[in-house]
DNA sequence: ATCGCTGCAAATTATTTGCAAAATG
DNA sequence: CATTTTGCAAATAATTTGCAGCGAT
């Protein structure tokens, strides 16, 4: 499966910072590999203890910072929620998140980006991150 | 003053919600209706405090509360911050704000708006709400 | 053999809540 | 006067941290 080697990038990417890839690290990594819904802090935890690995729910928020300051994942604050994280390594999106079931979906658009670029840079700024979050209910 | 003006409004709406206006809540309101500079929760009770009304923290919040589900006031969560407020009797706007001096600014941009309900639709949604905020730098 | 990393429990921060007393409409 | 609302202190929830021992390089 192609998530290993999306984990082994990550990895490498950590090693050439000088971070050490523990037997905790090693795990994390590799269920943010695998995971394509936005899990937090404590359904990481989970889903390494059930993967068999020991690892403390310290220890998961510490190795989250540690990615995050490494630009390997990025923190997603929605509203009224624990932190989720998603790996970093695609392209730059916003989300939808479903208010009525929590879920969260991804999507770009090149018009809203430029839009921002162009309003900060009227009132004389430059746009360091942004966040856009559609909350959202399916239409019926 | 007109801000005497804007508490009275904000009052009248809460009565005819059944709200009881007290001390503690008369004077929040005109902090309120002063405010132009989005504070948070302590900063309200500093400054109720310092204009002399007794008010408990736990009272600013519970007030707060009852506020915005008035839609008297709106609550603004950004990224690692308590959370802040503003007054809700104005056009709809988004924040950019300045990572270095922390000060927030107000903007207005109906093709972001526009776009935002376009993708919602595209996708079978209607939008609840959306917050768009811009984490800027002054250019220099 | 270093020096970073981990676990555990205790500390923080922001916010909420139970309860008896006080105040509003 | 019937209800809300308040203050205080204790409870939460999410996240952080001190410290002594463990482990990666």
């Amino acid at each position: 499966m192609e998530n290993e080697q999306r984990a082994r990038s990550f990895e490498a990417a950590l090693r050439r910072a000088g971070v050490r890839i523990t037997r905790q690290r090693a795990a994390l990594l590799r269920i943010l590999a695998a995971a394509d819904d936005h899990p937090d802090a404590t359904q990481l935890h989970q889903r390494a203890m059930a993967a068999g690995a020991g690892v403390s729910l310290a220890t998961v928020y510490r190795t989250l910072s540690a990615l995050e300051a490494q630009g390997v994942i990025m923190k997603l604050e929605f509203e009224g929620a624990a932190a989720r994280f998603e790996p970093a390594d695609q392209q730059h999106h916003d989300h939808m998140i479903d208010v009525e079931t929590g879920e969260v979906m991804e999507f770009v658009n090149d018009r809203i980006e430029r839009l921002q670029a162009e309003i900060a840079r009227e009132m004389g700024y430059d746009i360091v991150r942004h966040r856009l979050e559609l909350y959202v209910r399916k239409r019926r």
